[in-house]
DNA sequence: GAGTGGTCTAGACCACATT
DNA sequence: ATGTGGTCTAGACCACTCA
């Protein structure tokens, strides 16, 4: 590897560190790559320097071909998403499936909710302005986090208002068999029609710490407004998910 | 400030400026902050380090709050995004406009196609198999890159069979009047349904450059499947977007 | 207890933007 | 010409993992 004035040694290093990578160098057994101390000395030739070391494995995180483990070492990652397909959460009889052009486990394994809050506050400005209800005005907001495999995948709250939540099990902690959708259809509010918005970003200091990513990882920020036959908004919730951890998929049959 | 043992002083930074610039202490002007060796100098009680300002920084922009132009400066960043919805662009007469979550100017700004390219070769794996044709067959392939006020924000490759696109202006620079969909349509392979799935993560040095990212910034990837009645498919297509640019929207009508 | 990634220091030079 | 963010050096200590 040489270098001349001017180039990104960071660069160099990462770019040959990801061939290495693709070439399988570091597939056996746990996958493990050499320490920074150890790879400090393999690229001095070009750089003599941990931080830049450090940069390079940086880029490859952020592109998600290795992933840190603190005190342990840095790993070959692998890509293995939770399926998240809407037509099958939101019109379970609609829906068909299809294939995915990943190739993934189209199982999907098991989220668990896993820290259920049931709260009757005041919504987030944007959210009252989409339940059509005013600002200061107490809704209904079911909080959890969904856990796979132990590891806490997304962040969920609902917000239902009360003309439509009270006298039913929404405000209880365990809703019953079908879940709020069912309950709100058993009073008469059936949501119909419904509209997904999704934002990718990085994570907020509170994201990291409430699903345990690294810093800079990206989060996906999902909004779903759920409607009754007349278009009146009878819920919507907020969801924050591990970018990395799911792939979402919309179906629109004919 | 103050400061203990085992705290991590580039987060404490990061979170006396986050509230500085929610403040709105540099909204005027150019809504610029002071330069990192201002900064150093503020926060000298915390940091005596310029890289410990840096990743401080970094935090920030991140979280989408601020953002940095080399020689220039850091400034408070805006969310002004290009809203996306799938219904809209592929059932034009299914749709109806429904209002958004966010503050968004819902007309959305023009996006002109940059650089088409047009060529007949194999494609990707993933595609070829999603296509249904051999890894080794080509296919037409129309690669451009979308600009939105002179800013790169998407790049995208369609991939079409021969079999769908021969003989008509598909293999052609300018597809005329309605585009691929219209000329698929007339040569009886009009698609009916589709499939879009999506995938957020960083973007790879590869597309850094090509839609002059910043490093660690998060992009959408995005398929998508296009079907004709008999359910076989005509058109992949594969999608790279500034993922701070867009807001993917997805309505389920009754 | 040895090894690891994460954070931090106190500087330096570069390419680029603005004046 | 000056100031800016981006990159880089050559170390150091910390919290954590693992054998």
């Amino acid at each position: 590897m040489e270098r001349k004035a001017g180039e990104r040694k960071y660069r160099e290093v990462a770019d040959d560190l990801r061939r290495r990578v693709n070439a399988g160098e570091f597939n056996e057994g746990r996958r493990k790559l050499p320490s920074e101390r150890d790879l400090v000395q393999e690229y001095k030739a070009t750089t003599t320097s941990a931080m830049t070391i450090r940069q390079a494995l940086g880029v490859l995180r952020d592109e998600g071909l290795v992933e840190s483990r603190v005190g342990s070492g840095w790993y070959v990652a692998e890509w293995r998403p939770i399926v998240r397909n809407a037509l099958e959460r939101l019109f379970p009889d609609r829906w068909t499936a299809a294939r995915s052009m990943w190739e993934v486990d189209i199982e999907g394994r098991d989220m668990n909710v896993e820290d259920l809050r049931v709260q009757f506050a005041a919504a987030p400005g944007e959210v009252a302005r989409a339940l059509g209800v005013g600002e200061e005005e107490k809704v209904w907001q079911r909080n959890r986090r969904y856990v796979v495999d132990g590891v806490p995948v997304m962040r969920a709250v609902s917000f239902i208002p009360d003309e439509y939540a009270r006298n039913t099990r929404i405000t209880e902690g365990d809703t019953g068999e079908g879940g709020v959708y069912a309950r709100l259809r058993e009073a008469g509010h059936g949501p119909v029609a419904f509209q997904e918005q999704v934002r990718c970003r990085l994570a907020t200091a509170a994201e990291v710490e409430d699903l345990g990513l690294a810093n800079g990882a990206p989060v996906v920020e999902q909004y779903r407004k759920a409607m009754r036959e007349d278009g009146c908004v009878v819920e919507v919730a907020r969801m924050i998910l591990d970018a990395s951890k799911f792939l979402l998929v919309y179906d629109f049959p004919r």
